[in-house]
DNA sequence: AATGATACTCGGC
DNA sequence: TTACGGCCGAGTATCATT
């Protein structure tokens, strides 16, 4: 989908037709705490983008023409869902990417594709970018290249020669921090990748992250569509009001967050057998404290104990004030009929 | 030594 | 000169078990 949260909410409110949306993550911590999540056209053509703060942002948009309003996730979920429904109706195999995003396989797949946008802008007023290409790393990149509203089909030849002329931060899965470690090596392009030294490739970037750029460099991507995966762990983190190292504090905002994640465990039948403590400190590094069970536990079973001794736990070890906290569960089991029996 | 489980950090989106 | 969310899986180090 094209800038999906923003261009959800232009969908719900027309009358702001014509403005500057800014969809925000706000923190709560002062008013103006928090980053974009998603931001419509406008908007962008003035440099805002998504992961800035507020503030930053709100510094290029002229007050009069823009709109920041708060995420509603829940929302896009909804939306995210009934897109899903239509996709899984259109194409032999699918497989949901994130909130926003899907790949898909399907033999006469060039042929259902503008037909697939029109569905999506019937069910749901939103618009979307499709790509069509003899792999799912082809596609996505040749949709990135045709946002927003775009559709681009590439044979073979088409897809090798965007994937090999891309700057590789354009490539799904290279990020900032990789992008800029590969520059420093001097490859700014994917078919750099091709003439680089495997040897100090797997060396910076490790045995399986190296194999895989050598692999991207000499034209070698999946042509298959890889299976939908379960969703492995569940998480809830947030800002406290105020950083902190007052255990009381902590896990007063931690129970908030916790009641959320065990919600989530009830309504999906999931049993757990990790569970963990997420700490962001004022430095903005991550750490994490976790502890796994012999026996699954189910969402109803109190934590209190291991809460209280994962945070005592990183207290001791980490001098930091805590300015967000999280919890975790994970490795899951599916909880069947019989659990009322127990 | 091999294999599997666990704990933790990194970084992509 | 700074400002700064909320997720998740990948990757890897280390520990436990055989």
């Amino acid at each position: 989908m094209d800038y999906f949260y923003a261009q959800a909410e232009e969908r719900r409110r027309p009358m702001m037709n014509g403005k500057i949306i800014v969809v925000c993550m706000y923190s709560g911590r002062t008013p103006d705490s928090g980053v974009v999540s998603s931001v419509n056209y406008l908007g962008r053509a003035l440099g805002i983008h998504a992961g800035m703060p507020i503030i930053q942002a709100k510094k290029r948009a002229p007050p009069a023409d823009s709109i920041f309003l708060s995420a509603d996730r829940e929302y896009y979920a909804e939306v995210s869902a009934h897109i899903d429904s239509v996709i899984r109706g259109s194409l032999e195999r699918v497989s949901q990417a994130s909130i926003d995003e899907w790949n898909g396989e399907d033999s006469k797949a060039a042929k259902k594709a503008a037909g697939l946008k029109e569905s999506i802008l019937g069910a749901s007023a939103l618009k979307c970018s499709v790509g069509v290409a003899p792999s799912p790393l082809g596609a996505k990149m040749a949709a990135s290249k045709s946002k927003p509203d775009g559709l681009l089909t590439l044979d073979e030849q088409g897809q090798r020669s965007l994937i090999e002329n891309s700057d590789v931060e354009k490539v799904p899965g290279i990020g900032p921090k990789t992008a800029a470690a590969l520059n420093q090596l001097g490859i700014i392009k994917v078919r750099d990748l091709g003439k680089a030294d495997p040897v100090s490739l797997s060396e910076v970037f490790g045995k399986k992250t190296g194999s895989w750029l050598i692999d991207l460099g000499a034209g070698r991507y999946p042509a298959v569509l890889e299976e939908e995966k379960e969703q492995e762990e569940v998480s809830r983190i947030g800002t406290l009001k105020e950083k902190t190292r007052d255990p009381y504090l902590i896990l007063s905002k931690l129970d908030e967050l916790e009641k959320e994640a065990k919600q989530w465990l009830m309504e999906m039948k999931k049993s757990y057998s990790t569970m963990g403590i997420i700490f962001i400190t004022d430095d903005m590094k991550t750490h994490t404290r976790s502890l796994s069970f012999k026996k699954p536990r189910v969402w109803s079973e109190d934590t209190a104990k291991d809460k209280e001794a994962l945070i005592k736990q990183f207290l001791e070890e980490d001098l930091h004030e805590i300015r967000r906290i999280g919890i975790r569960f994970g490795n899951f089991m599916d909880l069947g009929k019989q659990t009322t029996l127990f």
